[in-house]
DNA sequence: TAGATTGTTAATCGATTAACAATC
DNA sequence: TAGATTGTTAATCGATTAACAATC
């Protein structure tokens, strides 16, 4: 992930539906997990219930990536863990870059599923000078008036938004001036990024949302006059995490 | 959000899509600051080009909450923003139990955007004896050892467990035991619920992967063999954010 | 009335899933 | 060979979006 030439083999990422991108992190995890526990082989249907993804969405998601399963058997876990990890590119290490060391800032600088899937800490950034010269972590907390400056050395893939609403168009702007397209923003604003920079948001609060919303529609179910009394599960797909950059300086999604 | 019976009116909330109920909030923090700079209306084209939303795909959404615009005109803003909180049973507060004050436990409960969002930290908890009684934000840390006292009493509607993946399952079994139905899982694991109980997960990890996966798309069109030299924006629909309750103690859908 | 914008229709697109032939 | 499980097909479902009639 540090900004070389990809010199890397027959990698079958063409096309790979988005859908599929967002469940790999999850059969990665798993697989790691399968990993410690000298595992050496596994069904999709086994996949399956440890991720609680369709068996037949699995098989059809791994496909995607090559055929690495054998019929009658299963996939080698060991083989399949590394094709994912090469697939979302964590072979190399992802540079991260963290502005706001407030409390979420710190969160995720010491956050232990970052080293542990191929991504380092090399800034973590903070206005506040009193912060300047703490260690949280793996990172020492450095001035945000050297963004620039650390940048250029550091030569982070992705930036990491963790600053409240007001500074944060601010913060990203001078990301992207520093050559930084990756951009995870916590701070609960849109940012506006040029067309070339991919933002995706994560909005705590909203998560929050949906959860009471749901909640809320069980109730109704339980109580309200339709008195069906039975507590749906209720599946939440399609939400769109990511900022759309589809035109030059205008806002996207949040999530 | 309290959990009294609903007497609420006439609220249109029967099948709302998910993707919709995904963006709702979106559309309700924009709305928010709308109603700050004192705009009294908003067209569909407005909104759409403030959350980076397609205009058709805004008055779709809208559309399911009932008919709250006027043709030629637009949406009144309070009165929209009045009726997405409803929907989103955002008009009664929802009490929030945090469990695990570490520097993510810390982060969401002193999170500005929980209070303006109708949600309200009645607990946090953590093991670490030291941490017992220290202030954070509006809450004082409480131990782990009180957590079935502290939801009896102040009945909780929604518990998020911020521990480390070692704890996670035995807190979420906790939570479901003290009849907490909601429950938002920042724990690097898969937590196993029984069917009436929603968890949503969020994986700070995962949406890193994501970012990076695209990053080397990016790199591979722009540098690669086919040398099309057009940095894509690939858009990301359709990330299942929820663990799945289908079945007894089955485990769920990470995200 | 003329202009603007909603609410809805219908076409399109992508994701999910059951089913099963291929094959280890 | 018999049993198991993949990889893929095809049907289904839901979400997106352009287009436009309704209407303020």
């Amino acid at each position: 992930m540090t900004p070389q030439s990809p010199s890397s083999g027959p990698v079958a990422t063409r096309d790979i539906p988005a859908a599929t991108v967002a469940r790999l992190p999850i059969y990665h995890r798993v697989l790691g997990q399968l990993l410690d526990t000298e595992v050496a082989t596994v069904s999709s249907k086994e996949l399956a219930d440890l991720t609680g993804v369709n068996s037949a969405k699995v098989r059809k998601d791994l496909s995607h990536l090559g055929s690495y399963g054998v019929r009658g058997v299963g996939y080698d876990v060991a083989y399949l863990n590394y094709q994912i990890s090469r697939d979302l590119g964590l072979t190399n290490d992802a540079a991260v870059f963290i502005v706001g060391a407030g409390n979420l800032g710190r969160a995720l600088a010491s956050y232990a599923g970052f080293a542990s899937r191929g991504f380092q800490v090399v800034g973590l950034l903070d206005v506040d000078s009193e912060q300047v010269g703490r260690q949280v972590g793996p990172a020492r907390i450095s001035s945000v008036a050297e963004l620039e400056e650390l940048a250029a050395v550091t030569q982070p893939d992705i930036g990491v938004v963790a600053t409240p609403a007001e500074g944060a168009q601010e913060v990203c702007d001078r990301l992207v001036a520093a050559g930084i397209t990756s951009i995870l923003n916590f701070a609960p604003t849109v940012l506006t990024v040029p067309a070339h920079v991919e933002v995706r948001k994560v909005d705590l609060g909203l998560e929050l949302q949906i959860l009471a919303f749901h909640a809320q529609q069980r109730r109704r179910g339980d109580a309200s006059t339709n008195g069906a009394g039975v507590p749906r599960a209720i599946d939440v797909t399609g939400l769109d995490l990511r900022d759309s950059a589809t035109g030059d300086s205008r806002p996207g999604v949040p999530a």
